[in-house]
DNA sequence: GCGCAGGGGGTCG
DNA sequence: CGACCCCCTGCG
């Protein structure tokens, strides 16, 4: 593996903050120089805007313009996209401007699910730190740049650790659910290569939701943020219920909507880009 | 500075 | 509907 560089002309859906603030993902850090450094699959690569041009530079072991043009999900039409949400009403168009330059990554699908897993009751600092632990324990080391970065542990590298190995990494309550969800699927009892192959929304929620740790919010996380790419579903967290409220029902905070409402709701109204619109949502409420 | 509550991208029983 | 691990944060 060899260092590679690949430059590109910016483009108008592409902020490196509304990129890797939005939730998303949780190893991509910020540097000094506002560029931004992460591990994904088995490549370390720093992203940066200069001008009116994005440059990609790290290890990375295929060709680098295949690699990035599959994980940011360049060939997606974003400015289409927003267009026709735009359109919808008046709120969703503001918090698109707010975070124009949000997409949607298409992360390793394994990688996700216990990144969800740990994410559930819990801190993005420290949902960050676990994963580091994670990787520095049970992964590949890669060195660039006089730095060493760990990939994310295959599902054979996890499976080493136990249930103790895991709360020694500060896990808490969730080393269970992932030992259990690591091993069922090291067993192939969900058969991700499978699922990868399944087009129809439901089928993949259900297939997911047999998992230890996964209920429906972690689920329609994973089915969005990776290689799923479900963008049809509308996770509902505390942030999203509490701006739905507000948008749309009026109601004080303390009066919980019930779930079903809400997807309901967005299904009527964002249709088949219900995810997208629910990203651009959870940022504005969130960084507003 | 340090110590101590409060609460956090939910899930499970 | 309450408990859950543990850290991170904010305040005294």
């Amino acid at each position: 593996m060899t260092e590679q560089i690949y430059k590109m002309e910016k483009m108008n859906a592409f902020e490196l903050e509304h990129i890797f603030e939005c939730g998303q993902c949780f190893r991509w850090n910020r540097q000094q120089d506002g560029s931004y450094i992460g591990v994904f699959r088995n490549n370390v690569l720093n992203v940066k805007i200069d001008g009116n041009f994005i440059i990609f530079q790290g290890m990375c072991e295929n060709d680098i313009e295949e690699t990035v043009i599959d994980y940011f999900d360049l060939k997606r039409d974003y400015e289409n996209i927003k267009k026709s949400l735009s359109q919808i009403d008046e709120p969703l168009k503001i918090s698109i401007e707010y975070g124009s330059g949000i997409r949607l990554l298409n992360q390793d699908l394994w990688e996700t699910i216990i990144s969800f897993i740990i994410s559930a009751n819990n801190n993005i600092p420290r949902i960050k730190g676990i994963i580091e632990r994670l990787s520095k324990q049970y992964g590949k080391p890669i060195k660039w740049n006089g730095n060493t970065y760990y990939t994310f542990p295959t599902t054979e590298e996890l499976s080493k650790a136990s249930v103790e190995d895991l709360k020694k990494l500060g896990l808490g309550f969730r080393d269970k659910r992932v030992y259990e969800t690591t091993k069922m699927i090291l067993n192939n009892d969900v058969d991700l290569n499978k699922l990868s192959k399944e087009s129809k929304t439901e089928v993949i929620r259900d297939t997911l939701l047999i998992l230890p740790g996964v209920g429906p919010k972690v689920a329609d996380c994973i089915m969005l943020f990776s290689t799923l790419k479900c963008l049809d579903v509308f996770p509902v967290d505390v942030w999203v219920r509490r701006v739905m409220n507000e948008l749309y029902f009026k109601l004080p905070d303390e009066n919980k909507l019930k779930r079903a409402q809400i997807e309901k709701l967005a299904s009527e109204k964002y249709g088949n880009l219900a995810g997208i619109a629910q990203q651009y949502l959870f940022y504005w409420k969130r960084e507003a």
